[in-house]
DNA sequence: TTACTAGTTAACCAACCGGTCAACTATTAT
DNA sequence: ATAATAGTTGACCGGTTGGTTAACTAGTAA
């Protein structure tokens, strides 16, 4: 046995990679094993099923895409619309190499989790809904930014920052279904247009 | 053997209901033919196979879609933004009656299967990327009245049709997700904020 | 009546699914 | 050295999957 034993986080890195490409369903407890280079055995040694494991694959991923998207896109160097527009421009990068690496265009893993499970898995879909809602905390921080210095209007942060989310998830899906990044690149910049006030 | 032979259609209707309320890979040919009260037999002598049927489910689902919500919405009665504003309010109570039904908001039928299918299955992956196309030109449609009426902008109507359709399957992604009909009532009206014009 | 076709039925299949298990080996603490 | 623990292995399991088959029945046309 290694001393430094990775046997638990190339599980992890297989799974995301294989669900995030396939699709829950599609990908079975050999494949992940297969992948990982690890037998059937030791893998429900450190995970209790599948569904588990998909658990900590979305915590794991979402400290990723927080660290190396979020955190990196809304950093306060440049404006707070700039800071949006350069939230666009990582998800575009990221897509396109997707897209070089593997052929395909695979939109927001969360999105994708969502839409397969949320109807068959109740703790899978809370779970999933936890993570929107730190994106939407994420966005709401700028929102009040902008807001601050546009007093006249009485900016609904809360409904815009969903509707903002909701509008990244959904170009994700249609350049995903398209298979084609520069989905991304023409549509994301009309994030910042879409304004929720209060009644 | 009935003059008015409906086994076909009670298998597509079968199909459409217990695919888009779990998913694709969530539902057996076992359970379509359990749900329309036929054997297994009978559907095989109907459709090649599961992923044929599921091509005909989104070819006919997409007809009645045409017939109840897009060409409802988009009859030239009204102004063309209300006619985007009445396309959301239409789409809101279906989502609420299918919460009321089924105690789930399922969100887009299309999209669902887009995200779960795209990278696996190519036929439907196009099947589905021609649907959307359809719906586009519903939405250009209405787009070009708007841009009539405002000469002094150069609206981008494809990219526009696009980034509409866009927030909308993420705004039906984000109920689904929350299982909260509501969610679309609020943020679909933004819709008509989403404009791109040409450089 | 006959012959043909459309549709139905139940039994069947190999492949695969998530998950279990007992035996084994390496690492660590005492 | 020894005992306890952590990790690994491959064989195994019952259930399910999409799909097949051959025999059957009903409707239709000559």
């Amino acid at each position: 046995m290694h001393s430094t034993n990775d046997t638990q986080q190339r599980i992890l890195d297989s799974a995301r990679e294989l669900i995030y490409s396939r699709s829950y369903a599609d990908v079975g407890v050999a494949d992940i094993c297969e992948h990982a280079g690890v037998k059937k055995g030791s893998f429900y040694h450190f995970f209790p099923s599948k569904r588990d494991l998909t658990l900590s694959v979305i915590d794991t991923y979402y400290l990723q895409v927080k660290e190396h998207l979020v955190d990196k896109a809304f950093a306060e160097d440049i404006p707070p619309v700039a800071r949006l527009e350069r939230f666009g421009a990582l998800a575009y990068e990221f897509q396109k190499q997707l897209l070089k690496d593997t052929g395909r265009v695979l939109g927001c893993p969360f999105g994708n989790l969502s839409s397969e499970l949320a109807t068959q898995d109740e703790t899978i879909r809370i779970k999933l809904e936890q993570v929107f809602s730190k994106l939407k905390t994420s966005i709401r921080a700028v929102l009040r930014e902008i807001s601050a210095t546009d007093k006249v209007h009485k900016l609904n942060i809360e409904a815009t920052a969903q509707a903002m989310l909701a509008y990244f998830e959904g170009v994700m899906l249609m350049a995903k279904n398209q298979n084609n990044a520069e989905v991304v690149r023409d549509l994301l910049p009309a994030m910042v247009l879409i304004h929720i006030y209060h009644p």
